[in-house]
DNA sequence: CTGAAAGCGCTTACAG
DNA sequence: CTGAAAGCGCTTACAG
């Protein structure tokens, strides 16, 4: 079946108006018998103004159907009420999970949100990315959770207001000049990686989501690892990487091979799919014969057969929370939200069950 | 496991820059030793700039890393290149790749995209969003798959460049003024539904996803309901309807009691997620007791045991098309993109089979 | 409390 | 080919 699709309209092309066709300042003045300035200060609620003067400009304004220039009054004041967020995804559930939660704060404020994506890490990319945020003129949120984020996030021209949603900490304090906010996925990791092996499996394999820094690795596998060494088991090799249920599947297809493999935590729930679905593939039955844990809670995991044991993190709040770390530099007066804590919580469901015999 | 995340930096709030601490057109102009009006030219490639005089002034734009103000620009030619869109939603599967769509397009053609969700229906929803989609100054998208989306498109004031991404069609001809895009759900339905009847079973059922207009149903109800009609086949009662899996959960749950379902179609593959483990918390086994049939065809159905039959919907190219449809306002005389045919595809996979015997 | 002036950084006719 | 002037729609001191 191949059924197309239509485009329709734009027959008669609406006239591209050369000019806002808007009512000004200035137009309100003049139906309000005052001058532009007066009108200026009644829109920007100046408190010296005669009651009565108000009164009248605020009529000509709703008459009219004043609206201020957002661009004007951006160039005027020399700032915008726009934050634009720099990202590297805008469908995976963690990136689409904070960008909601950086609109929903910034609509609540009042600020307009860009948004453009990473094309990659490159410097000509980064360049491109840092470029126009800067030309956006409002403040830059980044959603670093990969390298090509990391990477526009350390090219940010010094006193541009930014603020980012990291994966974790740097390792090396970089002097804190910026606000970062993440949750700490490395302390969710090893409490989910204790819990496997509470449940009687001698060790836990680890499917990892890309980190952040080249070389390095997700907070998510170092946190398995140093669960695993704290409890004296032994740390397996690699079992692949990446961010989707493909890469999760490829992963899965090895690790089924090996009997001695009856745990496996994934960086992320769609890893986990891939890898419960391999693991059906291979006729190795999950909980029975291996336990398959996810991370981040993504809304299908509770309804997958088995229902997905995971680990909840709450990227809205982060987002939020990010927006809010901007806002403290963008309007250093404006009340400063009492953030919540960012909490990750652990969630035993049924792919997770005590090994095999 | 309580994990709390973090908030670091900002202890020191970059001085909120009053000016932009950039350079102007007049430090190129003096620099260079011309009047600004001929930087103006330059960067603007105007032919009529004298060789060696377009040379000095690069130089001196690159010497002293000049980029012109967006908001300046904007506010002498009165239009920013920019388009917001205006969407109910940014996580579910088709909002999401319909907005990924929009975005690509518009960064290769150098737009910036602002984004704005869309809070609900009512009259002061609607006007809010308007009003900031006009606020924003250029074009504006909208993602009308929902009543929210499709009510701020028909609120959008005249002679405001604009496009949509629908659902269908409007019903009746609204003259077509301004360009919409969307894929024949409607025949993919009924397509997708034929399938299921030439498998042999005697009816099919429908868990749809929430029409765009008020009292109407979903393009994609319509296709079924037509298709099984055609048949001669019996039209089942509304089997619930939403968006997400617990939705489908719900409908599941009903639709599980009755053994004479063997086949349901549902309105996306989030539905179809649900429906299928509410089958399986009944005894009921996929495919072989009933058939369940996803639309869209997301990431993950492809990886879910069994793996989803779907209808395959290209929501990034339909984006990409929007974008276009906008474009062809904003720019008359930019090159106009040949569209590739908005395709919709059947994907047979594991939870369709013929019914039970 | 209110007006006249200057300026934000750029573009657009208009001269020359 | 290049400069001087005026203007986009608003804000910000400065007078009064």
């Amino acid at each position: 079946m191949d059924v197309t699709g239509h485009t329709q309209g734009s027959g008669a092309p609406t006239q591209p108006p050369r000019r806002r066709a808007g009512v000004s300042i200035r137009d309100v003045a003049r139906a309000a018998g005052v001058s532009y300035q007066t009108v200026s200060r009644v829109i920007n609620e100046s408190p010296s103004v005669a009651p009565h003067t108000r009164e009248r400009v605020l009529a000509a304004v709703e008459r009219l159907g004043f609206r201020r220039s957002a661009t004007a009054h951006a160039l005027a004041v020399g700032q915008v009420r726009t934050v634009t967020v720099l990202t590297g995804n805008t469908t995976l559930y963690g990136y689409a999970s904070t960008l909601r939660g950086i609109e929903q704060a910034a609509r609540a404020t009042g600020y307009a949100v860009g948004i453009r994506v990473l094309e990659g890490e490159s410097p000509s990319d980064v360049r491109a990315a840092v470029q126009h945020a800067t030309d956006a003129g409002g403040g830059v949120l980044v959603i670093a959770y990969d390298r090509a984020g990391q990477a526009v996030w350390e090219a940010l021209p010094e006193g541009l207001p930014a603020a980012a949603a990291v994966e974790a900490p740097a390792e090396v304090a970089d002097g804190g000049a910026r606000p970062r906010v993440w949750i700490d996925d490395r302390a969710a990791a090893a409490e989910a990686t204790r819990y496997l092996l509470a449940l009687g499996h001698r060790t836990v394999h680890h499917v990892a989501i890309p980190a952040s820094v080249r070389g390095g690795s997700s907070p998510r596998a170092l946190g398995w690892s140093q669960a695993l060494r704290e409890a004296g088991a032994v740390v397996p090799g690699p079992a692949g990487e990446g961010w989707d249920a493909t890469d999760g599947h490829r992963a899965g297809r090895e690790l089924a091979r090996d009997p001695a493999v009856t745990a496996v935590l994934c960086g992320n729930d769609d890893l986990a799919l891939g890898v419960v679905r391999a693991m059906h593939e291979a006729g190795r039955s999950v909980p029975a014969s291996v336990s398959v844990m996810g991370f981040d809670d993504a809304p299908h995991a509770a309804f997958l057969t088995p229902a997905l044991s995971t680990v909840r993190l709450d990227f809205a709040q982060l987002g939020r929370a990010c927006f809010h770390g901007l806002l403290t530099q963008l309007a250093p007066d404006a009340p400063s939200e009492e953030a919540p804590p960012l909490t990750a919580t652990l969630v035993r469901r049924e792919s997770t069950a005590p090994p095999p015999p």
